[in-house]
RNA sequence: GGUGCUGUAGGCAAAUUGGUAAAGCCCUCUGUCUUUCACGCAGAUGUUUGCGGGUUCAAGUCCCGUCAGCACUGCCA
């Protein structure tokens, strides 16, 4: 049987990650098994869905590459269908209508609780007469339907993940709702656990993979198979993604959004690579690839049961490894909205070889996108800002001879090439009777207006093309000679 | 309260059906390279698998108990 899995999620906030890294597994579990990863969206609660939000669950799957063969299938299209089922369960017996107010059942919840006993439906109105039903009616009552659960029942299920996980009927709170009342239908709106069940089955689903929140729902789904008359699926639930106190991650914990990911400067094949780690492990123990890689050695068995806690550190590393070895050319396109969006004053369209040399100086320094911002602070500009340890260094003996005689050799040159800079700096050594590392200090000063920064030899190159090596070099010695 | 799951160094984790534990990666530190920072490379620190019993020639792995954490316990998904 071919294998066909699917990502569902609920259109009532942006791509989570949680959400984002069921997708990876049931991704790479698809492609490692040639079959189909489906794409369906669970909007059957209208009153929260939003389609903006489907949009970014959309573009987020496809910024991570986690391409969909078939789909987006909307649940909201396919309410006469889980009318259908609705129907043919009240047909077989196995559901019923309860009349039971919200408030009756608030009443009995804390009676519950105050008893010390689990919290659960009892059942009440399993067995309601023709003649209950029509007084209930008559109040103005609007039923909802509930499936039958006997609580002497053992659900069992092979988990692809944990092994045999075995449920009492007991301990799932009662006969469970499949549908609220509607407004206007007969036969309610119908609910999560039931829809989720019928849009499986219809979409021939063989593996669910999802996040172990949904362990207990998976046992009355696989009652609700049951009572449909179809083949349970293999289930599959992975850890969920922890904060760094150990609990769920969740919107209070910050950044969980792809998209705020996105733009924090998080490269998609980086973070698509750490969802991937995210609870597995690959049997080479490399931690840098693709999901091509991971797909052709992905396994379930390989899934951990433990909670996977976010790691930004790890995040951060992977990201700096795909930053670190990208091509200029290609990285200089991801960083030039970071540059537009910090206002620089450069023509940024008309510099793209300059721009690309910036970019290559500075990638083996950067961890996220953003950075760059950073890290190039030093190199925009015709003038220099110098910091403490900067002036100290040229006000250093000698310095200041330095800075002149560099700035006569280049004074009447329009353009250095790499050999003429080193050139210089030897000449000059030369000529000054100084070691070169206060030339390259004293340089690095005077040009860069901060003593650490990327190769030296590159940036100055890089402010040569524009003219601002002489422009940084004169303001240093008028500054120097100001104080 | 009930049910379920999990518990290996600072973090992520590896360890075929029980067979020498701490592989690998991140972090930290040191060295190296360099004008400097970063990158890269080399090396180091960390320790006995939450705790207590049991089975066994042998237990991270199986059993019992205990503690802790987390998840679920909706007319949300």
């Amino acid at each position: 049987m071919t294998v066909r899995v699917r990502i569902a999620p609920s259109p009532t906030g942006k791509l989570h990650i949680g959400t984002a890294r069921t997708a990876v597994f049931n991704w790479l579990f698809a492609h490692n098994q040639g079959g189909k990863f489906i794409l369906r969206i669970e909007d059957t609660d209208t009153a929260r869905s939003r389609s903006e939000y489907t949009e970014s669950i959309k573009s987020g799957l496809a910024w991570l590459g986690l391409n969909w063969d078939e789909g987006p299938i909307f649940q909201s299209d396919r309410f006469h269908l889980y009318r259908e089922k609705i129907q043919t369960l009240l047909d077989k017996g196995v559901a019923y209508r309860c009349y039971c107010t919200a408030e009756e059942l608030e009443a009995m919840r804390s009676a519950q609780l105050a008893r010390k006993e689990a919290p659960r439906y009892d059942n009440r109105h399993r067995n309601l007469t023709e003649e209950q039903e029509a007084a209930f009616l008559a109040e103005g009552r609007k039923p909802v339907i509930r499936f039958k659960i006997h609580d002497h029942r053992e659900i069992v299920w092979k988990d692809l993940v944990r092994g045999t996980v075995t449920w009492k009927g007991s301990d799932l709170g009662g006969d469970m709702v499949i549908a609220r009342a509607g407004d206007t239908e007969d036969l309610g709106v119908p609910l999560y656990n039931l829809v989720v069940v019928i849009d499986d089955i219809d979409m021939s689903i063989t593996q669910v993979i999802r996040g172990e929140d949904h362990i207990a729902n998976t046992a009355k789904q696989i009652l609700l198979y049951e009572a449909l008359g179809a083949t349970v699926p293999q289930f599959a639930h992975t850890p969920l993604i922890l904060n760094d106190k150990g609990q769920k991650l969740s919107k209070r914990d910050g950044v969980t959004s792809i998209d705020e990911f996105r733009k924090m400067g998080f490269l998609p094949e980086a973070m698509a690579n750490y969802m991937c780690l995210l609870g597995w492990t690959p049997p080479d123990n490399e931690e840098i690839f693709s999901l091509e890689g991971a797909a052709s050695q992905f396994s379930l068995d390989r899934v951990n049961k433990a909670g996977a806690k976010f790691d930004w550190g790890k995040l951060d590393w992977i990201n700096s490894q795909y930053l670190h070895q990208m091509p200029a050319e290609q990285l200089v396109e991801l960083l030039v909205p970071y540059w537009q969006q910090a206002g620089s004053e450069i023509d940024l369209e008309g510099h793209r070889p300059w721009l690309e040399s910036l970019t290559a100086i500075i990638a083996p320094s950067l961890t996220r996108l953003t950075d760059c911002i950073a890290e190039s602070r030093l190199l925009f500009g015709d003038s220099i800002k110098l910091d403490e340890k900067a002036k100290e260094l040229l006000q250093q003996e000698g310095v200041a001879e330095i800075i002149k005689s560099v700035l006569a050799a280049i004074e009447d040159k329009p353009q250095l090439t790499e050999s003429d800079a080193k050139g210089i700096i030897k000449e000059v050594t030369k000529t000054q009777k100084v070691k070169k590392g206060l030339v390259m200090r004293s340089l690095r000063a005077g040009l860069m207006g901060e003593l650490t920064g990327p190769d030296l030899l590159q940036s100055w190159l890089l402010l040569n093309q524009k003219g601002w090596d002489k422009t940084r070099l004169h303001q240093a010695c008028r500054e120097l000679e100001i104080s």
